[in-house]
DNA sequence: AAGCCACTTAGAATAAGTCTAAAAATAGCT
DNA sequence: AGCTATTTTTAGACTTATTCTAAGTGGCTT
């Protein structure tokens, strides 16, 4: 579990290179889609759709709600985001984390930690006849400080 | 997994065992209380906030909104039941099951079904300075038809 | 009987997300 | 380049679930 959320600052991508990238998933690069782009991948961590939006409303004027929602939906079918609905808020946060993972929250910040399988392992037993396709897990605690 | 949710016809409580059941918990039962228990208890299974206002308009009539609001809030804080939020929907669930499980959504139906801690074993390897407070897993997938 | 307090009520308010219809941008053809 | 079709974006209205508010009700207590 990666406990610093700072490693975004050696994530910085231009916005050709985001370009690209969307163009290789068929998703055609306007400047709203680069923009949201931008936080996300190089900013964000385990935004909102409204922290999208605040976001946008100071580095991209005019740029409607509908997009950040039609773009986050775009960038989900094209799997390059993961949508993550919180069991605590109820509400949706994006994940550039795409492969499998879990999650855990520190309830003492309320902030969202990736957990790997190697982390989180889940044991089945379950009834023949029913077969499993998702497994979500969701881990709540605390950090100490030392 | 119990996958016959019919079991609650075999759980029907009169008024006055759901009024000793409130009082012994320290809830003063009153007549909108006991209304909404006797569907939560009995009838319904997983309910929202909403499936319980609709069974109250035709059993109850005049009951508002704020009160099953109000009461299930009073309910989940003596421990009678436990508040679910659905990762598929983001919606609020009401469980009779207070005993630690977890849960499965059949997605060819729609409808959950409670899995036990047996049946689903969760190993966790976190870095030492995390300690887990709460485990929640949501399984989804089918269950096949013989 | 008067006052008190918990509970309930109807409806307004809020918040997150979706929808709509029109405008703007873009892409494809000739 | 010019014309047309398609895609994307926009502002704002709408929806849905939940919470809030302020007034009303009803049963105890003294």
């Amino acid at each position: 579990m990666k406990l610093d959320h700072g490693h975004k600052i050696y994530n910085q991508l231009t916005s050709a290179q985001i370009e690209k990238r969307l163009n290789d998933i068929g998703i055609s690069a306007t400047a709203q889609r680069i923009a949201i782009c931008k936080y996300i991948l190089c900013e964000a961590d385990h935004p909102t759709a409204e922290d999208i939006k605040k976001w946008t409303d100071v580095n991209f004027p005019k740029l409607s709600r509908a997009t950040v929602y039609n773009t986050l939906e775009v960038l989900v079918q094209a799997g390059l985001l993961k949508e993550l609905k919180l069991p605590h808020t109820g509400k949706i946060v994006y994940d550039t984390n795409v492969a499998e993972h879990f999650h855990f929250l520190d309830s003492n910040t309320g902030k969202l930690f990736d957990v790997s399988p190697e982390e989180c392992q889940v044991t089945l037993a379950m009834p023949n006849d029913i077969s499993v396709q998702g497994v979500e897990v969701f881990l709540r605690g605390k950090i100490s400080i030392k």
